[in-house]
RNA sequence: GGCGAGGUUCCCGAGUGGUCAAAGGGGGCAGACUGUAAAUCUGUUGGCGGAUGCCUUCGGUGGUUCAAAUCCACCCCUCGCCA
């Protein structure tokens, strides 16, 4: 099986280097390849999920991964792709953050060291830390061209708005971590978004220039919905994450059932491993029937980032919810004492609670729009008090608006 | 370092003493229509036990004033030209 081939029939292939050449390596054996990712929050979320997927195709044709947590070069800021610059964290909180990511990638990467192509974690703290700078400058500064630099589409646009110094430099880090762990763990090959492909071939150039080496790199696509808007961190309703504690195993199941008809298919080839001939199957569904693809696609998004069992809750949750024919016992819930009944409990303090309205002003805009239901019944006074004398049963489902679900449980 | 232009709410962007929680657009949310889709129309969009009340928000800090996003002083940051 051509690799190349199957990743390119995903639509996971943006550019590369030297196609042939790197297309005949990926199918003689084994190789050693690099993505790197900054530690910029405690989470990934849904613009990382493409390079990860790449990662694990690219695993699971028995390639060995090494996944760069960017601690050092998350201190400087990669100007590419954004039009201003990042804000610094301390080195405390990034190195708290690279933890967390990794246990997220375990979903989709193999880290076991018995494995003579597990995944291994790195972190480029480890050596861009202890460079030299005027070293550094003697070696590494003097392969790069400032007019060459300039002329990077990621500079090009940061000319315009204002790049610091600090974040030039982020080229010259990138391709160093390259060039490091080329020499030290033999990778030849890199790969990451589009927007990475100027780092991305300066790096290949450096190592050439070092090590009269030829070492390869591709990137994949930035993938945007069929609406044009970033898979990155603004989506309705806000970011989607990857950590379960920031979105939950039902949230990311719906978030992926209510993709727009164009994209079911498309996301499909990119977020899940089911074969493209499957996939063609689905794409052939139309109008409500798209729906089809969309439940595969949820469910099978659901199982990669959050293991099968997740993914049967939130399946469950959502028949529940939607078609009456689940069990509403994985809707999302929170457990509250009986005994608050005894004074009341308003709509407004359990909409809040439940994390299901931001604010009790939210609660009231909500109530006067009519998107407030408790049990199915609409509720336009969220100030007044539930008593437990009006509970038929021991537990309450709150809806806010067409989509968004919690159950109440009271205990004791 | 000099000169010029700027920093406004989630984003863009109006606003140059009270009528400003701040126009307009985008985005978001809700309702109607649907298929948990799209498109469209309408409403809504700081917080507060809903209130001609209070609090927080116009880069920061201090001032002037009955009253400051708006005026003054100092500071920080960004952009452009020059050095």
């Amino acid at each position: 099986m051509e690799v190349l081939q199957s990743l390119n029939d995903r639509n996971l292939v943006y550019q590369m280097t030297n196609e042939e050449r790197l297309n005949e390596l990926l199918n003689a054996g084994s190789l050693s390849f690099y993505i790197g990712f900054d530690a910029t929050a405690s989470s990934l979320h849904l613009g990382h999920l493409v390079p990860l997927m790449i990662a694990s195709h690219l695993q699971k044709a028995g390639h060995k991964p090494h996944i760069l947590i960017g601690g050092a070069t998350a201190l400087v800021g990669d100007p590419s792709g954004r039009s201003t610059e990042r804000s610094l964290e301390s080195r405390d909180t990034i190195n708290n953050w690279a933890v967390e990511l990794k246990v997220q990638m375990t979903r989709f990467l193999d880290f076991d060291d018995e494995n003579t192509n597990g995944a291994v974690l790195l972190n480029n703290v480890d050596w861009l830390n202890k460079l030299n700078y005027i070293n550094f400058l003697r070696d590494i500064g003097k392969h790069f061209s400032v007019n060459r630099m300039l002329t990077a589409e990621s500079v090009k646009q940061r000319l315009e708005t204002g790049l610091s110094f600090l974040e030039f430099n982020y080229m010259l880090l990138q391709s160093y971590d390259f060039l490091h762990l080329f020499r030290e763990r033999n990778c030849i090959l890199q790969v990451g978004g589009a927007d990475q492909w100027g780092n991305i071939v300066a790096g290949i150039d450096l190592i050439r220039r070092k090590e009269s080496a030829e070492v390869y790199g591709f990137t994949c696509p930035l993938v945007t919905t069929s609406t044009g808007e970033k898979m990155s961190k603004s989506q309705p309703g806000g970011a989607i994450w990857l950590d379960p504690n920031l979105t939950s195993p039902y949230q990311y199941y719906q978030f992926w059932i209510n993709v727009d008809d164009r994209d079911a298919a498309y996301f499909m080839k990119l977020y899940t491993y089911l074969p493209v001939e499957e996939i063609a199957e689905f794409e052939k569904l139309t109008g409500a029937d798209t729906r089809k693809t969309k439940e595969k696609l949820a469910f099978e998004a659901t199982a990669i980032a959050h293991g099968l069992e997740e993914a049967e809750k939130a399946q469950n949750a959502a028949k529940a919810l939607f078609a009456g024919n689940g069990n509403q016992k994985n809707v999302p819930s929170t457990d509250i004492p009986l005994s608050r009944l005894a004074d009341g409990v308003s709509a407004i303090d359990l909409f809040t609670e439940t994390g299901l309205c931001p604010s009790r002003g939210e609660v009231r805009r909500l109530g006067r729009q009519g998107g407030l239901y408790i049990q199915g019944e609409r509720v336009s006074t969220p100030e007044d008090r539930i008593t437990e004398n009006m509970l038929e049963e021991s537990s309450l489902l709150l809806r806010a608006g067409k989509k968004r679900y919690h159950r109440i449980n009271f205990t004791g």
